[in-house]
DNA sequence: TATGGTACTTACGAGAAGGTAAGTTAATGG
DNA sequence: CCATTAACTTACCTTCTCGTAAGTACCATA
């Protein structure tokens, strides 16, 4: 049985040479990154050049927590996806935005969203 | 500061249009689908049109249990990525293969993989 | 001296995800 | 009659994630 996709498996042209097990992982590392109940919608609210306030960022993100607005920052930010911005003054003032490779996400998410376009409707049996 | 990559945001061609809450449930939704600790590397072993019974999957995947990869086939079988091959035969006989949307997933994960790649070496300040 | 605005930080608890180990089923060969 | 084999299933426990709620620091203003 013959499967007609273009690519079988992932990375055919990469630079990099992928077993089952360091794609999997590569992969794993990726998701990884993106994993956490609001860095998605905190992603969205940044992409296309995007600097948004903390405090823009919580009023604009429905039912999310300080402490979890931070948390999920502050660990993008460790990934190198988010950047923080600074003012020293009194009341404090930091923005955030998205790093050049924090941008660079879009092709891939664009990619998953559109796969997910795709699922066939499920026909459940009884 | 002006960014240089073609798309800003995700989904400017596709035949939805999303606005940022919804683009993130997409994405989101995608995601679920790939987490758990074991689907990936399940995913690997499938991809490019592979079959694998149950047990050859048990040997093949270092350290999982049993119950962790029933868990993780059934659940991706019913989000129709995973196919299930039952022969009715003792001692039984059941295989597993990816739907074409399951060998779908494979452009995406590698424009993840390819984002991943570029990730630049983090510069911690002491 | 008291109040307010902004960006955090901390303590505590509930729930979900994952791990280990043992049990189940059903036909077949000895 | 018993053991074997493959594919599950169940009970129980630990660990991780997320949520709520409250507190902190700093300076400006009234």
């Amino acid at each position: 049985m013959e499967n007609k996709l273009p690519e079988t498996e992932p990375s055919k042209g990469s630079k990099h040479s992928y077993t089952r097990e360091t794609a999997a992982e590569g992969v794993e590392h990726a998701l990884k990154l993106l994993e956490g109940r609001w860095k998605l919608i905190i992603l969205f609210h940044l992409f296309g050049g995007q600097i948004k306030r903390f405090s823009e960022l919580e009023r604009g993100i429905q039912g999310i927590s300080q402490k979890m607005l931070i948390q999920q920052l502050r660990q993008m930010e460790a990934d190198g996806i988010v950047r923080r911005i600074v003012y020293h003054q009194v009341p404090p003032k930091v923005e955030y935005a998205l790093t050049d490779w924090g941008q660079a996400l879009c092709p891939a998410l664009d990619a998953l969203l559109t796969w997910a376009e795709e699922q066939p409707t499920q026909t459940v049996q009884p």
